[in-house]
DNA sequence: AGAATAACCAAGTAATTTAGTCAGGAAATA
DNA sequence: TATTTCCTGACTAAATTACTTGGTTATTCT
């Protein structure tokens, strides 16, 4: 019962594009250093993002990738399934083929685990989750530093 | 996000604990065969339940294993903590020495993710789970015939 | 036109985890 | 003592994850 960082990542990637939604195309350079993740990798992650429609790609100089959805509109249901990172708890990938009386006494008890996880992560969207984050760091007076390691997060969020 | 087999394997083996629990211990051969997983495997699973304190192990002809507490007193939740399938979906496993900032960004959602998830396992006993299942089987007159194929359920149901 | 920039793409690899085997022991019962 | 069953540790095969390497194509700037 575990999310591999595949997911981690590209849910901070993401989130990274919904604060400089505003601002145009921010490039997999620019992430990969400040999140510390190999450039191919996200490049990876990010070809599969474009392929279910979440971000736009831009090439050349100036260019980078762009969410094509306002961050309001993209959940975070959205991003893990895209990566392929699918929430089927079941074995059976949501069939009920699996034969055997035994794998079938469970398979509902996953389903209902898989919808559970699903509902959650679905309503909390790119938008939605950066308003509560935003809140919580006025909240607790985010002035004292410069500290915080993302140069263009605190731009945004100062 | 995905759940092991390791996980569903145990889940069912101690259903099937559940449901023999008036009946005495049952061995792990039956298990083994009567749901198709390896003998040895099944051991190894069943030291982790053994030392979480949910199953008590009887040596010598006529053992088995037993639960250890009634079935209405073990949830789901419980199995899957014990075989050392934690609900874990942080990076940091709970701690928040995640230091550079972004990931301290998602650290909550996959906080809270993992709470709902292990809540709704905490909600489910062996118990409960059962007699929503045995409903169900009556709901749906389930004489049709001996069909599903697990012989040792069908007694206890029927 | 040419160089720089960035997305795009394919394939291979290293590390980790999962799922399982194998070979034996130790306690209880008959 | 022989059988049954739990119990233990170490070892292996397959799959998955998390990368790396080495390119290509499109776009812009000079």
């Amino acid at each position: 019962m575990r999310l591999s960082t595949k997911g981690r990542y590209a849910v901070t990637a993401m989130l990274d594009l919904a604060i400089h939604h505003e601002e145009g195309a921010i490039t997999l350079a620019d992430i990969s250093e400040a999140q510390g993740i190999s450039l191919s990798y996200l490049e990876q992650l990010f070809a599969r993002l474009r392929k279910n429609g979440l971000v736009a790609g831009i090439r050349g100089p100036g260019g980078g990738y762009r969410l094509s959805r306002p961050p309001a509109e993209i959940s975070i249901a959205d991003v893990i399934v895209a990566i392929g990172e699918g929430v089927d708890v079941t074995l059976c990938g949501g069939k009920t083929d699996c034969q055997d009386g035994e794998r079938c006494l469970t398979h509902e008890l996953w389903q209902q685990l898989g919808s559970r996880i699903h509902e959650f992560l679905e309503s909390v969207t790119l938008a939605s989750f950066l308003e509560r984050k935003n809140v919580n760091l006025v909240v607790r007076r985010q002035q004292r530093r410069q500290l915080v390691s993302i140069p263009r997060l605190q731009k945004t969020v100062a």
